[in-house]
DNA sequence: CTGAAAGCGCTTACAG
DNA sequence: CTGAAAGCGCTTACAG
């Protein structure tokens, strides 16, 4: 038992001498009440240091003022972000954040939205790996939900990441840096950031390069794989002179093996990661990236659910894209100087920290 | 309005043909129930999708199955692992998590907590920056909860890595390596992380060395505050041959900073941080550094909480201390290879990531 | 083993 | 403007 007896409305409008209508009403500042009589109810909740119970009140109300936020095992920097994102949107409207890690499989997915109903007004649901089916099946149809970088074709709000569009600017930039022959380390299959990444590449190249047999290394997003992509580069003679990595994680672990392998980095090869992650910038040399917003991710998500609470019933809004941004460092030519890098995210990580 | 007229335990009691006192004993497995009429009830549920209202349900129980967890503004890894931790300690006891960001001042402190009242049944509360008293203050008394990382001396269960510990480990290392002037580079002021691995380092280093004056160059945890004090360093004449920096940012700075003025790390000053964050190991050199599990952190205060909700009463158990862990990399010698690295941290890591 | 009833704390029409 | 009462959905003694 968590709570000996806890102050209740009733409690506090025996102090205030008035009837416990009267002192929620006072509470809440609805309709119309008596100065006096709000301000005895007032001090009375506050001498007692009141706390409603959140359960009584979602049951006479219908709502919870808690969002839900299914997460799935997200690495470092993204889980934070995002949920720092969705934090700073729910704390302006007083939203409570209900936390859920999906653990990959079907069936924790399941759970985790379950336990949620009931709980929460609406959902956020973080999904790369999700397909449309599992997602519909456990998203009962009368809980609000947006889906952050889900399956497409939901009807559903939706706010994605726009990998296709960011992926074929990271060309366009390998191009302009001069790079001809451009070979791509994938991220994993059932990845839909993976997935879109890729077409990207694959486009551009053809459009630009005219390159439609591009070479094309299957990684898993993690360093050692594109460690690994990168040895099987420098052993290939030659022909090769950018890449394009899935994400950072893998750049990184390119860039090791081309330093390792004598190859200079950006004169001998180009490289270009995605997401700049917080080490890009410290790699030697200093990744160039696409930077994508995650907590501005979050936040819009946590708008766009609310907007999909106060309004049941109407269809889901186009679908919202976020598209990444350059960023150039080293690893693609220092031609440029890094631009001043400011904004939401980078306010958010000169908060407080741990050690 | 979140919900339409969702399906009730009175549902799923009519469905089944049987009262609703019946539907909620066989559905909760409590007391003797017909097995034939659990069956009944069990199929009803489910094809009605039913999930209990959770806010009704706290009302009668007086549980919420959910516990707070009110977090500061973390950097990156911190945030991400200690919330895993919790996580998973948490869901293995079905409990779900309710989640505040605390954003310093002391108002939103105070309102954070509040906000959690009534809707969980244990708060874990991280806070290396709030005062014993605010805490005492906004930690209602009849609530659990378990202090991570906070001050000393409240009547509170608590768990703290032990930087002190921590602190006196790498200096340790440090002389071990044969450094003999060692200087550091100091964390904020108000930060308890900060202060206690500064007293760590000046005990250590009266005991080893016999340096009671040492060399401390204040520094706020940021990279920019560790390059600055690796400027000032280089600047300084000789002496100096070895930097215990107050966590891994500042030593990364620090690094920076020394490989620009021409200093050559570890052979003419060897560095060492402190958190082991991701990037450490990427640094060139590879940052030696003091291993935090955060997430084991995590996992051991959700751990507390649910023992301290379950007796309430008991008084505070002694607080527990997490010893960092040292990790050997280049930037104090190669001597030792890194150890192979593994352990719930780790493990946390490899799970699916965004992009 | 099962059901009728009270009660958890709150809000909200409905009267006054 | 204020109060008495019903009701939100659930659980749990209390009877049977």
């Amino acid at each position: 038992m968590a709570t000996m007896r806890a102050i209740t409305i009733r409690d506090v409008a025996a102090a205030a001498g008035v009837s416990v209508a009267s002192a929620s009403r006072a509470l809440n500042g609805r309709s119309h009440v008596g100065d006096a009589l709000r301000d005895r109810v007032a001090e009375a909740a506050k001498r007692l240091d009141y706390v409603p119970h959140s359960g009584a009140r979602s049951l006479s109300t219908r709502r919870t003022d808690a969002i839900g936020v299914v997460l799935p095992d997200l690495f470092g920097e993204f889980f934070s972000e995002m949920i720092r994102g969705i934090d700073r949107a729910a704390h302006r409207r007083g939203l409570q954040l209900l936390l859920a890690n999906m653990h990959g499989d079907a069936r924790e997915t399941a759970t985790a939205l379950r336990a949620m109903r009931g709980r929460v007004d609406g959902l956020i649901v973080m999904s790369p790996q999700a397909d449309a089916a599992l997602l519909e099946r456990h998203l009962p149809a009368t809980l609000a939900a947006v889906v952050v970088d889900g399956p497409e074709g939901l009807d559903r709000p939706a706010i994605a990441i726009d990998n296709y569009a960011g992926a074929r600017a990271a060309i366009a930039h390998l191009v302009a840096c001069g790079c001809r022959q451009i070979a791509h380390i994938a991220g994993p299959e059932g990845n839909a950031d993976a997935m879109e990444r890729l077409r990207g590449f694959r486009d551009a190249l053809a459009e630009l390069t005219g390159d439609t047999k591009p070479l094309v290394i299957a990684g898993d997003f993690d360093t050692e794989s594109g460690r690994a992509a990168g040895e099987r580069l420098a052993r290939m003679a030659g022909g090769i002179d950018g890449v394009f990595a899935g994400n950072d994680m893998m750049a990184l672990g390119c860039l090791d093996a081309f330093e390792e392998a004598g190859i200079v980095v950006p004169e001998g090869m180009a490289v270009i990661g995605f997401d700049d992650v917080p080490i890009a910038r410290y790699a030697r040399p200093a990744l160039t990236t696409m930077r994508v917003n995650i907590a501005d991710l979050g936040s819009r998500a946590c708008d766009m659910l609310v907007a999909a609470i106060e309004q049941p019933g109407t269809p889901a809004p186009v679908p919202e894209r976020l598209v990444p941004e350059l960023v150039i460092r080293a690893s693609t030519g220092a031609l440029f100087t890094e631009r001043q890098q400011g904004g939401p995210a980078d306010a958010g990580r000169k908060g407080e920290r741990h050690g």
